[in-house]
DNA sequence: ATTTACTTTCAGTTTGTTTTGAAAGTTCAA
DNA sequence: TTGAACTTTCAAAACAAACTGAAAGTAAAT
């Protein structure tokens, strides 16, 4: 296989990843597309790439900034604007992982917090599968919280290596 | 808050939620409902309950014992089926990671083995940055699988109590 | 063997998401 | 200050995913 076809495929099978996972398969293309390029592209380039029009990759170019995994880069002598992607996988995965838990775990946790709170006798069953479900979920999500935020601190070294032993 | 009013919330927010990671609303509700019903319940509850028809909740209801997630209960003298959830968060939890993990995780890693043998030479730049990319995103993978492996082998007392020690 | 109670399927429709493209906006250079 | 080069916006169109409901299927009861 050569690097156009590895390329295309790359680009192809991240973007049905990404779908999985909630992410718009333009998007995840966008993203593909510039981890793979060794130099930053303009809106242009990834256009003719993907074969998506302008409007498009505008819209998806800024999510991901807002997400922080694109970078927009002025070349001095340049009108054009240039775009490239962070390509630390580990620097790409803890910043999903921040944006993701600040947007969704963040939020999910704090209502379940006031659902805990609601009228009604512990004794009946109904009232007592509600409160204990609620509350598992909670127990856990913080767990899980914590231990997002130490992973998210801490270096890919320690955890292609240190954190390994642990999990043995 | 009354406790049908919170009933209410939880399953639409688990819905909302389960967009965001790729699960269909509906699906996600049905659990949700499931897990906060002490006892088992019937399609035609879930049909009154989440005002969606048959056929939707009888494809949604497969997909979600496809899952291991829900299971079907014959109760003796009742021709009717009945659906309850696992409702141990852990258990869950560990199911749903090995479930995309089995579906997502493995299939990616194997399609980027393939693509890190492609035809070019290593020292033109483009061919690197196409390496080195894919390279770096199957051993970070790699290591993601190890360390799922090991938590979905384990049990919840290890990941609420003593995988903390670690995480502090 | 027929009725009754229930489950499954799937073509057609609805609903929700993504994409386009043209117009408006911005910025720089002359 | 005008125009050229480029970016952003957003209404409408295209596309994709989810849902409905009626018909077909299954199996227990009579």
């Amino acid at each position: 296989m050569n690097l156009t076809e590895a390329k295309h495929q790359f680009i192809a099978s991240w973007g049905a990843f990404g779908t999985q996972w909630g992410i718009n398969r333009t998007m995840a293309q966008i993203h593909a597309l510039l981890m793979v390029s060794a130099e930053p592209i303009t809106q242009d380039d990834i256009m003719e790439q993907l074969n998506i029009s302008r409007g498009n990759v505008n819209m998806n170019i800024r999510d991901l900034i807002t997400w922080g995994l694109v970078d927009r880069i002025l070349l001095s002598g340049e009108r054009k604007e240039y775009f490239s992607a962070e390509k630390d996988i580990w620097k790409v995965a803890t910043q999903i992982i921040k944006e993701r838990k600040k947007r969704e775990l963040d939020p999910m946790m704090k209502l379940l917090a006031t659902l805990e709170n609601i009228d009604g006798d512990i004794k009946d069953k109904d009232v007592k599968q509600f409160i204990d479900t609620v509350s598992g979920i909670r127990k856990f999500g913080k767990k899980a919280d914590q231990m997002l935020d130490v992973m998210t601190k801490a270096d890919e070294s320690w955890f292609l290596t240190g954190m390994m032993k642990i999990f043995k």
